[in-house]
DNA sequence: GTCTATAGCGGGATAGAC
DNA sequence: GTCTATCCCGCTATAGAC
């Protein structure tokens, strides 16, 4: 809370942030940010002009820093399970600091995907770096390395495994009657069963 | 549209399920609503009392559907192969019907963890019924069937592979530059592909 | 049961003083 | 840059005529 010496801006946007896609308050209003950050309402108008643009700021500041990370990932140069355990590891590091970013992504980009279709094309060499992904996927099929399905299938598992757990983790706590922390624990255990069920062949 | 021989708090209805959970249009007014169905708007007050009340009873009703199938399926006598073949049928059957209902089961969980807590629940013999499919989950890992590891983590991969293709559809419809129907033929090649991964064991 | 008219409010946004 | 006051709009909801 004491961020005081810091610029009003960035506090806010900070508080926007944490409110949002931490918090995974979707539908505060201005007035809930403001009184959060401790700063009055007019200010996040005069900063950022409107609700809109405050939100867009801080969830493609979020969405640019996950997606870099991953195309980090895929575009180094080690082996294939090395990527993969790479990716499970930078998604987690991501989604635990902000825990409804998959949540919101999934919303945002139903309600809109035009809008936000850029987000996750329009990164410079992405298309390339992407289709190679896809070839190298294809390579570890021929290899029998993987079981054989169409690349894109693969990628979609992959994200599956990872993202639905934090989608869904209200419908488990429930449904299981467990903690946080017990939750916590099982998405732990699920790196390696991520890792492990994607790249075990059926041959 | 030519549903005026029916009754209009059905017809009203039907309409609501088809905005919010066919054509996903979650921030849907009442105005919408009420334009669609070509009736006017302060109808829907009088049958429905409030555009949330109406709203719930659309997301309860296929929330329920849903459930109920898939409780049948996981209560019924038959192997567990066939069982998970079972979940992901049914999964998929209403899911194309309701491309939309994981996307709002999403959100509405999200945003509000109590109220929908019955919805996964209160369902007659519901807690017992989960709890035998867990225990199943155990005797087959114990058979070696499938690969070690907390049973609700099954649990979850199972859900994460048919669910959430159906929220991310947007994603990878642009990610990949497909149409509607090439991405339909993906989900299609997944049902046999969730099976296998689920069941293939790493020993 | 179906309409018109209207009330009421919550939230975004801006003008203008300090 | 920060505040107070105010405007404005969209949407929900209801009252009351037919």
């Amino acid at each position: 809370m004491p961020t005081k010496d810091c610029k009003t801006e960035q506090h806010i946007k900070d508080t926007a942030k944490r409110v949002f896609l931490f918090e995974g308050k979707m539908m505060a209003t201005t007035q809930d940010i403001a009184d959060t950050a401790g700063v009055n309402r007019t200010l996040l108008h005069y900063y950022f002009r409107s609700r809109d643009a405050l939100f867009n700021i801080v969830f493609k500041e979020a969405v640019t820093k996950l997606r870099g990370r991953i195309h980090g990932v895929i575009g180094s140069d080690i082996s294939f399970k090395q990527k993969i355990e790479g990716l499970v590891e930078v998604f987690y590091d991501e989604l635990i600091e902000l825990p409804y970013l998959e949540t919101f992504i999934a919303l945002q980009i139903n309600q809109d995907p035009e809008k936000y279709a850029e987000l996750f094309t329009h990164i410079p060499g992405g298309k390339e770096r992407l289709k190679n992904f896809l070839k190298e996927i294809q390579q570890q099929m021929d290899q029998q390395v993987i079981p054989e399905m169409k690349p894109i299938n693969f990628f979609i598992n992959l994200f599956a495994l990872m993202a639905y757990p934090f989608v869904a983790k209200p419908i488990y706590l429930n449904m299981f009657d467990i903690t946080d922390a017990a939750y916590h624990k099982l998405l732990a255990e699920r790196k390696g069963i991520i890792v492990s069920m994607l790249l075990k062949n059926n041959t």
